[in-house]
DNA sequence: ATGGACCCTGTGGCCGCTACAGGGTCAAGG
DNA sequence: CCTTGACCCTGTAGCGGCCACAGGGTCCAT
């Protein structure tokens, strides 16, 4: 059989939805295997290509950083090893998503008390810049009249 | 009155438990004063530097970007002008808080589909290598025997 | 005088891109 | 045949918010 009709970089954005300053930049990180290059020079895709570009684009989408998706790839293609190694990526991901959830709702907490204390009258009785400041001990600063 | 007794970095850094390159990186961006100097050209830290830099990590631990920071301090030096915009300035960071709680809510519920479906078989058949995989139609990749 | 703990400036690295600058290539239209 | 304009190439610098050097200077106790 042919080869198959192969395309440019330009392309492979329009296709994937992704930059192509940020394909380039996946090859370079190792993400993306380096195509092959037309006489002028050009990058020349393929199918295999697009497959691993959305395979990369969806993992980052789900919040995988680029080492995991680097080995989330690599574990991919040995079809025949259990999925063990895979399942453990991914759980790991979970857990660091759910970390930073719970770092985020106390910060939310946090917060909403600031926001809720102010009584919009002057900066200087301002509970979010009181909570904000240190507690120096209740005489205040010394040089104030 | 006399003034104050100066302190080096590295005791500003000790009180409020900031790395010393960090103290000196608010500096160059301008969250911190420059303090003055001591003839051996060391830095002499005053009680109103122990104070900003305490709000500028209160502020960082609750999220605040350092623009925003930067901000915060302008607006708590304007002691008697109302508190409205630091509390706009509040608020918007609560919602961006609360904006990516619900992005990883979301990241999170995929996640666990996802894990859930691992029926621990080979990776040839792993659901979430499946999910990452793009769908080229039921017929598989072609060159599968 | 010397050792060790501190301090100084300046630079480069981290992540994951993004945005240039300054060129080359290619197909269509005049 | 030549120009135009859309694309492509490499390389470098920038974002935020630091952290970690290297290669020096300073200070204090012994």
């Amino acid at each position: 059989m042919p080869s198959e009709i192969p395309f440019s970089i330009g392309d492979l954005a329009k296709a994937t939805g992704t930059k192509v300053e940020t394909i380039r930049w996946y090859e370079r990180v190792g993400v993306l295997a380096a195509p092959e290059r037309t006489s002028g020079n050009y990058r020349a895709y393929g199918a295999e290509h697009l497959e691993r570009l959305s395979f990369v684009r969806r993992a980052r989408d789900l919040g995988f950083s680029l080492d995991q998706v680097r080995d989330l790839l690599q574990l991919a293609d040995d079809r025949n090893q259990p999925c063990d190694a895979v399942d453990r990526v991914a759980r790991e991901h979970l857990e660091e998503v759910e970390r930073k959830i719970a770092d985020l709702e106390a910060l939310r907490h946090e917060l909403r008390d600031l926001i809720g204390q102010c009584r919009h009258g002057t900066v200087a009785e301002c509970r979010i810049v009181q909570a904000l400041s240190p507690q120096l001990g209740p005489a205040g600063t010394s040089q104030e009249a």
